[in-house]
DNA sequence: TCGAACCATCACATACGTGTGAAGGTCTAC
DNA sequence: GTAGACCTTCACACGTATGTGATGGTTCGA
């Protein structure tokens, strides 16, 4: 599919999509005539790309983090260096630290307002 | 306590602190010589809100969410406008769906991590 | 009393995600 | 063949969280 298409099945601005494939995010093949050409399975990985773009992670994180993310799972493990297997153990630690503080803070909302309608029914 | 100690309690740095506190995340009473004095529970009010900015919350929404961080709960519910309700369970679910995702990418990654070591167990 | 270590405000700078528009090429339907 | 809807690249701008430095006041210990 071509770059409207998906910038409107994603919900997603052509610029942004542009961006994304040019912080590697994304890879898009191009037509004879220049224009990219995007596979299905392009449409998943925007949304996830942006699902942690708004969970805080920077493109540069994302990047690192996307060959965990194919599935089924074809990745030339040789790549592994432990420097990126530390990189990726230390960031998997943080996105659960940041999971727990909006889930801790999630709670604390919905507590505050099950008090507010205790308070007022109406 | 003045900012330096907060700061280096805090991990954070003074203009950050001046900079939540523009932003209405944080209060600080000033001493005659206009110096900032914060209380102990600043600590972790900038430690919450620290981790909320880091989970991709901006300020603004930051500020909304804080008067339900309060512990003991302490608030004049009369402040609670309808909007206000209706944006704070716009943002519990938010922040629902952040952690969620981002719980669902850290089992990606650890699920990757596992493969690693049983692909290369050195 | 002097110097160091704080504090204050203010201004400018940077990184990053994002918007917007210009200038121009391509495709399709009439 | 022309109009409109796509696409391309490029450049400039903005908001937000941050860094840095200038300039000057306050406190405190030698």
């Amino acid at each position: 599919m071509r770059i409207g298409e998906l910038a409107e099945r994603t919900g997603t601005s052509r610029r942004l999509l542009r961006y994304y494939e040019e912080q590697g995010l994304i890879i898009a093949s191009r037509g004879a005539n220049g224009y990219r050409d995007y596979d299905e399975a392009s449409v998943d990985r925007v949304i996830q790309v942006r699902g942690l773009l708004d969970a805080g992670l920077p493109t540069r994180i994302i990047k690192q983090i996307l060959p965990c993310l194919d599935k089924p799972r074809a990745i030339y493990f040789p790549d592994a260096t432990p420097e990126m297997i530390a990189t990726l153990e230390e960031e998997r630690d943080r996105m659960a630290r940041r999971a727990e503080c909006l889930l801790r803070n999630r709670d604390a909302i919905a507590e505050y307002l099950d008090a507010v309608r205790e308070y007022d029914p109406a």
